[in-house]
This record gives structure tokens, sequence and C-alpha cells, in this order.
DNA sequence: ATTGGCAGTCAGTGGTTTCGAGTGCCAGCG
DNA sequence: CGCTGGCACTCGAAACCACTGACTGCCAAT
């Protein structure tokens, strides 16, 4: 359908419009790049992916820009990523080797990934596949309310206040917490459920509806470390490209506070075979329409993983993006596949 | 100097231009207000107020429109804050009365100061005063790293990971939680220093620059409580105003994300007797020449307290700003107060 | 002190013109 | 058959212009 030069005009396009904003025409593309022959015959194969909706012209005599199909076929072309530079790898390295703990990490991450990119970065927080319990700590705030913190062995630590149904002294709280951790320590997250539901028969019954209240905070313990959560960074930058936006950022930057919308699209990317993956354009939520994603996925161990990437619009240096979205994917798994 | 005429015509021009957008003119303030007198009086005040650079005029011949220093003038005079509704108050309350843990109570409270405002919100996490350790957590994450997690009777959790010097076996490791706990559990956070630092002793010689080492992690813990943080929401809000930033907003949202400058600003602000502060346009640091920021103090128990507030451009509602920031704060306050 | 009147200023609007980048098409050529 | 140069055409952007109207500042009168 279209030939071989016709892809690299698409390609030529992508490029130069990426960099200047401008509609390119045919004369612009034999100028900057060695195609061999005359600006009529680029013009022809213009035509060409013109009627294949690869690219488009804003008004009948202007130069032209690629459609969102037509990016999309650029991404596809764009089989093997060029790696990062040595030292773009060794400034990663560097920097996302100070962290000190989980949530520093993927704070450290997405600023990373930010400035790498210049467009606005997103991590999800892992979920933790089978991990197990560490250790759970009850601390009494009143005589009716009670903080529960929950640490698993993945490091990952949650904490949640719950109201008691009757007045809880230090002792029984003492009692409790020393049953559960025996009950529980070490258990996979999945068995917490089952364990932590038999644990009200050794109590008094007066005491058991209170036993039942801090079971249940468990569970929704284990409901949190399943719920996906994001980190974002470099806000700024969405506003820098602004002029990209032909409505405005402000839907985009909604659809990123709300987080479900981009949680469902990060659940729903299916990588290539480099890894990565790009979501252009019309193929996202309608809020997102003239937006493009890029994300990798990252494992912490073996068996809980997670998505990362950045978010910019359709007009963005694909190439660069997924090189560095990959590249950080790559060795922020490496870095929580040591602990 | 000022008639107190012209004080009410310079309230009059900052209400119709925060209402409009555009510059206010005599015959407007005539046509829309009820002084008994002419346009032509009205100029005079106006000329007077020119002469005072509470106002100005941006081109010759158009309406005038409020300087930083008018709008200073202008929240000055505004003594009273009518309070909110019985409608918002309720929602404020239902809202907030959700949160089911520390971190909940903060994101509510700023995605609430948001939709009341409109306005970029922000929170800022309470320096804990003499909270006492409530228990700490070691878990070995490889033979040489560890996790240690920190809670305080405030209910607040940190966590941190740990290079150590030498292998530490499970043995040693609970060994040494065991001691930690003993030793500190119940002290102040101010203590923690002290104490951590006599415990080597307790161990082999050649344990003991381990145990230094999680020792001096513990400490980072406590820094860690005193160091400060902001939450944010409502970034959208900055680009739906954006035509209020002659510049452009980047820089502004530059500001919020690097947070340091927001910090120190947020530290600086003296609340008035109303218990509420605005700092306006040139009054803050460079970044945010053509913003204003509203804050209010909250307190979480009887020693330790922050600020929230929002920040959007000079051109705002200050009257149902500050009411509501002030609302929100005492709100948060009373809630945290009960824990 | 306040007012009505009046001349002066200037941003914004809308219409016209010009300019030029870029296209589509075609006839001719290797 | 694919490529090329040439040409007429289109249409947005910029430049220009005149006009309008919302203001102001000032002044003389009340």
């Amino acid at each position: 359908m279209v030939s071989d030069r016709a892809l690299h005009v698409l390609r030529a396009i992508v490029q130069d419009y990426v960099a200047s904003r401008e509609p390119v025409g045919s004369k612009a593309i034999v100028d900057r790049h060695q195609f061999g022959v005359s600006a009529a015959t680029i013009r022809n194969d213009m035509a060409l992916l013109e009627e294949e909706e690869l690219i488009s012209a804003p008004h009948t005599s202007s130069g032209r820009v690629p459609t969102d199909k037509g990016y999309r076929v650029f991404v596809d072309q764009l089989a093997d990523l060029r790696p990062l530079s040595a030292g773009q790898r060794q400034a990663i390295a560097a920097f996302l080797d100070q962290s000190v703990d989980l949530d520093d990490v993927f704070a450290r991450t997405v600023r990373l990934l930010s400035s790498l990119t210049n467009q606005v970065a997103l991590v999800q927080y892992p979920t933790l596949g089978n991990a197990r319990v560490r250790h759970i700590e009850l601390v009494p705030m009143s005589p009716t309310r009670l903080m529960t913190v929950f640490i698993t062995d993945g490091g990952r630590v949650d904490q949640r206040m719950i109201e008691l149904p009757v007045e809880a002294d230090e002792v029984f709280v003492g009692e409790l917490r020393a049953k559960l951790n025996a009950a529980l320590s070490g258990r996979a997250l999945a068995e917490v459920g089952t364990v932590a539901g038999t644990l009200d028969g050794q109590f008094a019954p007066d005491r058991r509806e209170a036993v039942r209240v801090v079971a249940d905070a468990l569970l929704r313990h284990v409901d949190e470390h399943r719920s996906d959560r994001l980190v974002m960074a470099g806000a700024a930058n969405l506003v820098r490209t602004e002029q990209d936006f032909a409505g405005s950022v402000y839907p985009v930057l909604e659809a990123i506070e709300e987080q479900v919308t981009l949680l469902k699209l990060f659940s729903e990317m299916q990588l290539d075979s480099q890894g990565v993956s790009a979501r252009i354009g019309r193929e996202n939520d309608v809020a997102l329409q003239e937006a493009a994603v890029v994300t990798s996925a990252y494992s912490m161990g073996s068996d809980s993983s997670a998505k990362l990437g950045v978010l910019g619009p359709t007009r963005m240096d694909y190439s660069n993006n997924m090189a560095a979205v990959r590249a950080v994917a790559r060795y922020v798994s490496r870095l929580l596949g040591e602990e």
C-alpha cells in the first residue's frame, strides 16, 4: 500500500513536527533530509499518506501534521530503541541509589523520569502478590480509637484509624496485639482473612465485637495493599506544552489528579516486545484525547509488579521518552529486586 | 490621607475587578454601588487612590485595577469574615469525618479546600512536638539490608532502608529489636538520640558497628518527624486562572512542586487576629509575584501544629477564601484534637 | 466639596489588502 | 512507470487603516 519511502517520509514528518511544532511541507523535507528525490515526488507520497490518514493538513494550503494513526505507525516502526547514553544511565543509578526507603524510591523515580523526559511522570505503587505479614501494631489514640499499623516483609507499611464499639484498656489492647502477631506474623496476606476471623473466640464475649472490628480493619489493610495509587511529578511540564493541547490542559490535569482514569489506563496497557508501550491520542479516554502515555512495567522481587511512565502531548519525542521509560523501569526493577 | 469614601471606592474596585477581570471605571462604580455622588466625584477619589498607589490604570484611558498594595489594604480592611453557610460547614464535617487515618485526613482536607475555593490547596504535615516512641520494627530485606519502621504515639509511621556493614542474622536482629523497644518505647522523641547512643555497649564488639548504624537511622527518623512536607490538590485550578498570570503559571507550578519555597513561605506567615493571613503578589518570592497565598494554622492535640491554605492569582476572592481556609483549619484542629 | 461638561487618549474591532508557503495537477522526460 | 519542473490556486497570517466607545483629566459653575 504505502511504499517504503512513504514510511520514511512519515518518519521525517513526525520528527520535524515534533521538533518545530509547525506543519511540515514537502520543501522542508527535501531540505532537511537526504531523500534523493524532488519535492514533487515527496508531495505524491504525502498525498498517499494522507489517503491512509497517517497525516493531515490543518488547512488546504499548508504543510502536514501527523494524525494519531500516523504517530502510532511511527511508534510501531520504532523497533529498536537506542539505549540511553552512559552519562544518563549513570545519572539514573546515582540518583536512585540514594533512596532511603520504598516511598523514597518512588518519589525519586518520578522526579527523575520527569526531568529525563520533560513530561509529567507517573509511578504506580506495586501491588504485592504473596507478601507476608511482618508485624501488626495497635496504637490507642483515645479510649475508643485505635490506630492499626500493618507491616509486610516486602517493606510496605500501612496505617489506619478505627473506632471501637467499646472502650479498650491498655491490657486488652496489649493482649490483642500479642495474639494478632502470634497468629498472623509470617502468614501470607491472602490468609489474613481466614485467620483473623477465628480470633474472636479467644476473647471474652464482651470483647468479641471489638476484636471483630480490628480484624475487619486488617482485612482493609490487605485490600489497601491491592489497591493502587499513583505518584506524580512534573505537572509544570504540562503547562509548558500547553500549546499542543487545542482545548485546554485543564481536563488532563484533572484526570491526573483523579487517578482513577490513569490507573485504569495503566492496567490496560499491553507491553510490546521491547517492554514499553504507548497509547496515543484517541486511543485514550476522552479526557486524554490529545495526550499520549508511554509506560513500562517494573517488578519488585519475583511476584509483584506495577507500571510507570510519562504523559504528555501526542506531539512528544517518543523515541527519547520510550528509551527513558524503559531504562528507568529496568533500573527500578534491579534496585527493588536486590532487596 | 485617603478619605473614608475613597476606601469604599477601593473596595468596590477590588470586588468588581475580581468579579469581572475587567478594569473598572468611574461610571461602572456609580452604577453598581450606591454611592450618593456622581461619577466625577468618584474620579477624584480614584485619582487620590492612584496617588497612593492603591490602584493603577493599565493604560491612559481605561478603568483601574487594584495594585498589590491595594489588595493588601482591602484585605486588612476585611476585618470580620462572614462565616460559612450552615450547608458548607456541614459539608466540611461530613467529608472530613469519613477519614480513616492521618494521611487520609490531610488528603481529604486538601481536596475539600480546593473545591471550596477553586484554588490550589496546600496542607503542611504537622511537626510533632513532644510525641513519644510507640514501637520500633526491624525488617530484614537481605543479609545486609534492613528496613526500620518507626511508630510514634501520635500515630505517625516512618520507614527507612539501611545498609548494614556486616551480615545480620535473624537472631541478632531479633535481639536488637527487643532491646531497642525496651529502651525506647514510651520515650520522647528528643530522648532517642541519647538513649540509642548507649545501646552498643550491650552487644559484642563485632556487632557494635551495626548497632550504631541502626541507631543512626533512628535519629534520622526523628529528624524526619521534624521535617515538613506539603500535600497539594487542585493544580488544575491554576490552569483555569491562567489568564490572571501575565507571565506563565509555569514558575508557580514549579514552586509548588519544589515545596521548599512554599514551606519557607508558610513558616514566615504571621497570622492576624482572625487567625488567617494573606501574602499578596510582590510580598512573595519572585516566582510567586503574581500569586497570593492565604493560610491559617491548625493544631494537632496540644503541642504540634502546622499550616494549611490556598494559593491562587492575586485576583482572587479573598473574602470567601479566607473564610474557607479559616473554617477548614478550625475543623481540622477539632478533628485532630479529639483523637 | 461636588458636579456637569468637554476635549483628549487609546485599546479593541472589523474590514481590506498583501504576502508567501504550500498544495494539486499536468505535461514531459528517462 | 516513476520522477520532475512548472504553474495556477488556496488560504492563513500579517500589516494596515479607520472607527468606535469607554475612559480619563481638567475646568468652571454651583
